[in-house]
RNA sequence: GCCGACUUAGCUCAGUUGGUAGAGCAGCUGAUUCGUAAUCAGCAGGUCGUCAGUUCAAUUCUGACAGUCGGCUCCA
């Protein structure tokens, strides 16, 4: 038959190797960087090994190179793989279970008497080294699900069984290298020589099939390349991360820290931070302000029979803080709906007054369990960026879409990257079908309407109402759940919420709940670790330090920070008695954007000399010059409904 | 909450095979007036996470607890 590859064409015999046709037309050089090949047969497209037989009808291969992301994928898969051989090696009673390649690299998880530790990766290392140098063959075999099922169970790997038993089909395919076999749908790459650019990273415990109530496994991660200079740049980079950790610069920067002793999981927002915390607040008070939204402020106790009334307390009590007043009980508020619907029921309210959008930095307290608590963002008091819309169904999808476009807009001002997903129903719910039907179609409507690309995530909803969540990712690529937009149509049912209606009659409202940054404190960590610590001039702190050079300075230098402060700029001023050299390097790992350098020279000329915490040097400029710069870069980035500035 | 590692000065880290501890940076004081990432000297700073146990003696060994870090699960 014939089959193109790479735009050309090659005759292969029937029932040849995908290898053998990838001969006849790619170098022998390019040939060794394959590690698997693309088969298309109309739309269909299959991934197979090297060594597979290509089926009938195929029209065209496309070589997977090691560095593709499809190489890379089975690269890794693969060293999963050789490196369970090679734990097998050396501790012949851990159980293998699964080991998948993920985004960053791979892991193994086993079922180990006593846990890996990083003690182990040397030896474990030198085993897959050893693997991968011997170059052996990954070779597959397909076996009836039956006579698979009793080779594992001879072979003593429970978890292999009950995987099998659990797959619906005639037959399993098995991998071997060397002497371990395991379960695989495939592909591999051709030889354990593939993953020698291999590094184990870190283990961890971890449940057999993510359920708690499964036995506990060990888990190994570990990374793997397509060469050692990959893999070192991809460690460097891991290293870089580690520099830009949101904990280790609001140290360094004095903007926040945590005192374990005293409140674990809380923030003590330190005077710099505070400050642009603050510069944060205000913009976007005003800019929902802009927008519609009413600002509202409820009270952090309420008490006990309200969250009962509510659902927190049977739903939510075990992450809530109570307190006793006197002889009544309190809660502390986890969530600011309820205040929202309370300020709703007010007043009565006509079908002309909606939407009601009340919007609050409101304070919140959820008793997180102590090991997911993670600097600022994972603690167990923030502040939410809560809003809560209260409108007719008919206004729900155009709602909706308004919030979209107000994430879209600040996710955009600070160049995030971020990913959309479409929470649907749970299993156990309230609510009827009808009222699921309808929010889950506003929710999507509004997000097609947006142009956005989503998924779903069909079960993850809210019990209550159906959900669209953003997850930022952070320097390290980890994924956080920032905004989050919510339908609810069962708390103003318990509240009995209603709007008289065009016909008169008593109508019950929808309340969308949404936040965009989600907390403060968590989108203010992942603010920092993107900008490295370098915030953009519009919220630094301190915009701008007056260094000088000798006392004779002392006088000007003084005169140009109270001429800048009263255009409105936030700038201090170094006068100690220090080098310039000491002076610049602090104000360098405050990341200051502006450093104006006052000396003798400037003190006679007037101005002062200006330099940028990349670097650069601008040279002389007046006071009002450097102002007016700062200003053009720090103007409210909002205005009049349309963005401004992009901080890249 | 679960698994693993860890907890010594504000920060980064030495150290004591059981006899209550040290450095650099930061801080304070003084000298130095020095032009774009570290001037020099001196001083001060610690119940060695907490509570028990073993011991003549515990920061060191054992246990419990708390917290931190990396994961799991959960979540903004």
């Amino acid at each position: 038959m014939t089959v193109r590859v790479e735009g050309r064409e090659a005759e292969v015999p029937s029932g040849a190797t995908a290898e053998t046709a990838l001969r006849a037309v790619v170098s022998g050089k390019k040939l060794k960087a394959v590690v698997a090949v693309n088969v298309l047969r109309g739309a269909e497209k299959t991934l197979l090994d090297l060594d597979a037989p290509l089926p009938e009808g195929c029209e065209v291969l496309e070589p997977v190179y090691a560095d593709s992301a499809d190489g890379l994928r089975l690269i890794r898969h693969s060293a999963a793989h050789v490196m369970a051989a090679a734990v097998r090696r050396l501790f012949p009673q851990a159980k293998a279970t699964i080991g998948p390649a993920i985004d960053t690299g791979f892991y193994y998880d086993f079922d180990t008497d006593n846990p890996f530790s990083v003690e182990d990766f040397d030896a474990i290392e030198k085993e897959l080294r050893a693997l991968a140098a011997a170059r052996l063959p990954f070779t597959r075999e397909t076996l009836p699900r039956e006579a698979a099922i009793e080779r594992f169970r001879k072979e003593n790997e429970p978890y292999k069984v009950e995987l099998i038993e659990s797959i619906d089909a005639d037959t399993v395919s098995l991998y071997t290298c060397g002497e371990f076999t395991d379960l695989c749908r495939g592909p591999h790459v051709p030889h354990t020589g593939f993953v020698g650019a291999v590094k184990l990273l870190s283990t961890a415990g971890a449940y057999w099939r993510g359920d708690e109530k499964n036995k506990r496994l060990s888990r190994i991660y570990g990374t793997a390349f397509a060469d050692k200079k990959a893999l070192a740049a991809y460690l460097k980079q891991m290293e870089e991360a580690k520099r830009r950790d949101h904990r280790k610069l609001g140290r360094e920067l004095n903007f926040f820290n945590f005192q374990e002793d005293v409140a674990p999981g809380m923030v003590f927002w330190l005077p710099k931070g505070m400050l642009m915390r603050v510069i944060l607040e205000d913009f976007w008070r005003r800019e929902h302000l802009r927008r519609g939204y009413s600002m509202v402020q409820g009270p952090q106790l309420l008490r006990v029979e309200t969250w009962q009334k509510s659902g927190h307390y049977e739903h939510y009590r075990e992450n809530m803080y109570f307190t006793d007043i006197e002889d009544d009980a309190y809660g502390v508020k986890p969530m600011n709906c309820i205040a929202h619907m309370l300020i709703y029921k007010n007043a009565m309210r006509s079908y002309r007054d909606l939407p009601q959008r009340y919007f609050e930095l409101g304070v919140v307290h959820r008793h997180e369990k102590s090991g997911v608590l993670h600097g600022l963002l994972r603690v167990r008091q923030f502040t939410q960026d809560d809003a809560h819309i209260l409108c007719t169904p008919q206004q729900l999808e155009g709602e909706i879409l308004q919030v979209i476009r107000l994430i879209q807009d600040l996710m955009g001002l600070f160049g995030f990257d971020y990913k959309i997903a479409v929470s649907t129903r749970p299993a156990n719910s309230i609510g009827t079908d009808e009222a699921w039907e309808m929010a889950t179609g506003a929710l999507i409507q509004a997000v097609e309407k947006a142009g956005l690309a989503y998924e779903i995530n069909a079960g993850d909803g809210a019990f209550y109402g159906p959900k669209i969540d953003v997850r930022l990712l952070d320097c390290i690529g980890r994924e956080w759940q920032c905004s989050t937009i919510q339908v609810d149509f069962t708390l103003p049912d318990r509240f009995d919420l209603v709007y008289i209606g065009q016909d008169g009659a008593r109508h019950r409202p929808v309340m969308v709940h949404r936040a965009i940054m989600g907390s403060l404190e968590r989108f203010i960590g992942v603010l920092i670790e993107h900008y490295a610590g370098a915030l953009p001039i519009w919220l630094a702190p301190e915009q701008a330090r007056v260094l000088t050079v000798v006392e004779a300075g002392d006088d000007a230098a003084l005169r140009a920070q109270d001429e800048l402060l009263a255009l409105g700029i936030r700038v201090t001023a170094d006068t100690r008695n220090e080098k310039l050299g000491f002076k610049v390097r602090e104000a360098q790992m405050s990341k200051v954007p502006y450093m104006l350098v006052v000396g003798e020279k400037e003190a006679q000329s007037g101005g002062v000399n200006v330099r940028l915490r990349n670097g650069d040097n601008m040279g002389l400029k007046s006071v009002e010059d450097v102002a007016a710069l700062i200003r053009a870069d720090s103007e409210e980035p909002f205005r009049q409904g349309g963005m401004r500035y992009r901080f890249a």
